[in-house]
DNA sequence: GTCGGGCGTTGACGATCGTCAAATTCGGCG
DNA sequence: CGCCGAATTTGACGATCGTCAACGCCCGAC
C-alpha cells in the first residue's frame, strides 16, 4: 500500500537509511561506519514543511540538526530593531543548525522553507554523541564551519568595500548556479527564489533602493526583470560587471 | 646563562612545557592528555615577531598554526583592486591559521604583528594529526569555529544594517574591553591599537568620512580624539549612543 | 465579489558617503 | 636639528542612499 506524497512535493523518507539517502554522499554522514549509521537512520525524524513555515526561529533553544533533502531554506537573521537580514540559502544535502548545537547557545538566525521541502531531523543528543565520538566526522562538520567563515570573510569584504550595485550583480551570479537556466539562443534565465524585500536586505540596502538599482540595469540592457524572473541577454557581460569596481 | 628578551618584548618559551603556558587553560589544548601535551610540547617553535611583521600572508599555503603568546595580531583581508580590510584582531590565547589547516586552502587573510609580540608555531602535520586523533581537540576547534561564525554573522548584520556612526561606537565599545582603561575621575581612556585608516576599513568607510564622523563625536561630546587615544568623558552616553538606531 | 494587506515601483528630498585636492601634523631617519 | 614621507584633517562637490509618500498590483480572507 503506497501512501501518496500530498500536495506539497514531500516524498517519504522514513522508510529508507540514511546510507541510501540521495544526498548522502554530499552530507557530513560519509564518514560513518554502517554501525554508525544505523544509529543515525534510526534516530532521524523526516519531516517535512510547507512553503513559509520554519524549521527553527531564532532565539529558540537548538533541539538538533536538520539534514535537507529537497526544497530550499532561508536563513535569516533579525536584530534588535526587528530588521531581516537574509543570511543565506540552503539546499538539498546541507545540513543546517549545527551551529548552535556545537555553541550550545540558541539559534542565532531562523530556517524558514521557501517553498515546500522536506528535512530529516537529527536529535540533539545523537548528534552530539556522533560527532564527539568519531573524530571524522567532527573534522568533516570543522571542514565545513571553516569553509562558512571563508564564505562570510567573503560576504563582509563585499559589503564592506563594493557598491550595491556590484553586490546585487554578484548574488544573482551566485544564484545563477542553482537557479539559472540557460534558453535555447543563449540568453539565461534566472528565478529569483526569495522576494525583492529579502534580496534588497541580502545586499544591505533597502528595498527601493534594490528597485531603482534594478531599473538602472534594465536601462542598461544587463537584464531584465518581470516578476521574479530575471533575463539575462549576455551572461559575459553581466559577469563582467559584476567583476567590476 | 640567561639569554636577554632583546628589544621586542619576546620572552623564551621554548625551555617549557604547553601544559605551563600562561595562556594553556584560555587555549584549545587543554583537551590533549600528557602524552598529547608532550608531543605538542616537542614540535611547538616558539617565535618572536617585532611592529609589523606577517606571521603568514595571504595567498600563502598553510604551514600550520600559530599559537599567540603575547602582542596583538591583526587579521587583515586583501581584495583584487588592493583595498584592505581589517576582519578582527588576535589576542594572547588565541589560535589563528586554523581556518586554511582545516580547510587545506591558502591563507585568506595576512596576520600582522601590531605590536612586538610572541607565538608558538604547530606544525601543520603535528596539528592535523592531533586534531584528527583526539576528538575532544577537533571538538575544540569545532567550538571555536562556530563563536567564528556566530561572530561573522553579528559583523554582517551590523554592516548592512547601522550606519558609520553606529558601527565606529561599536567597536569602540567592543575595543574598550582589551584597550580601555579607566581614570581616577571617572573619564575613560582607549588606546587605540591600529591607525585611522584601518579603523575606517573595520566600519567600511573611507578614512576621510571616518574622520569626519570623529570630528562629529567631538562636536557631541561624546569622546576627544588625540592620535591613538580616545577620551570617553561620559562611557554610559557613549554606550547609549551605540545601541542606538 | 469586495476588502484589506503586503509587495513592488516611482518621485521628491535630505542625509550620508566617496572622491579629488590641498593643507597640516606626526614620526622616523639621516 | 631638519627633512621627507606617511598619516590625518578639512573643504568642495557629485554620486549614492535612505526616508517619506503616493500609487498600482496581486492574493488571500471574509
Amino acid at each position: 500500500m503506497q501512501r501518496t506524497n500530498g500536495t506539497n512535493g514531500c516524498h517519504r523518507s522514513d522508510d529508507r537509511a540514511c546510507g541510501t539517502c540521495a544526498q548522502f554522499d554530499r552530507s557530513e554522514w560519509k564518514e560513518l561506519g554502517p554501525d554508525d549509521l544505523a544509529l543515525l537512520s534510526a534516530a532521524k525524524t523526516p519531516r517535512c514543511f510547507a512553503a513559509g513555515q520554519s524549521l527553527f526561529i531564532q532565539g529558540e533553544p537548538n533541539s538538533g540538526l536538520y539534514c535537507l533533502n529537497a526544497g530550499t531554506v532561508a536563513l535569516r537573521q533579525l536584530d534588535e530593531a526587528g530588521n531581516s537580514v537574509l543570511l543565506g540559502l540552503a539546499y538539498a544535502g546541507d545540513v543546517i543548525g549545527y551551529r548552535s548545537l556545537i555553541s550550545g547557545a540558541e539559534h542565532k538566525t531562523s530556517a524558514e522553507a521557501l517553498g515546500p521541502c522536506s528535512a530529516c531531523k537529527i536529535s540533539r543528543s545523537v548528534a552530539l554523541e556522533l560527532i564527539q565520538r568519531r573524530p571524522q566526522l567532527g573534522f568533516a562538520f570543522l571542514r565545513r564551519s571553516s569553509r562558512e567563515v571563508e564564505r562570510m570573510q567573503d560576504s563582509l569584504l563585499r559589503a564592506t568595500v563594493l557598491s550595491n550595485r556590484v553586490r546585487l550583480l554578484q548574488v544573482m551570479v551566485w544564484m545563477m548556479e542553482r537557479h539559472g537556466c540557460v534558453a535555447d539562443d543563449g540568453t539565461h534565465t534566472l528565478e529569483l527564489p526569495i522576494s525583492r524585500r529579502d534580496l534588497a536586505s541580502m545586499i544591505g540596502a533597502r528595498h527601493e533602493t534594490l528597485s531603482r538599482v534594478m531599473s538602472r540595469l534594465e536601462e542598461e540592457e544587463l537584464a531584465r526583470f518581470s516578476g521574479r524572473r530575471v533575463i539575462i541577454p549576455n551572461l559575459d557581460a553581466f559577469v563582467e560587471a559584476a567583476n567590476a569596481c
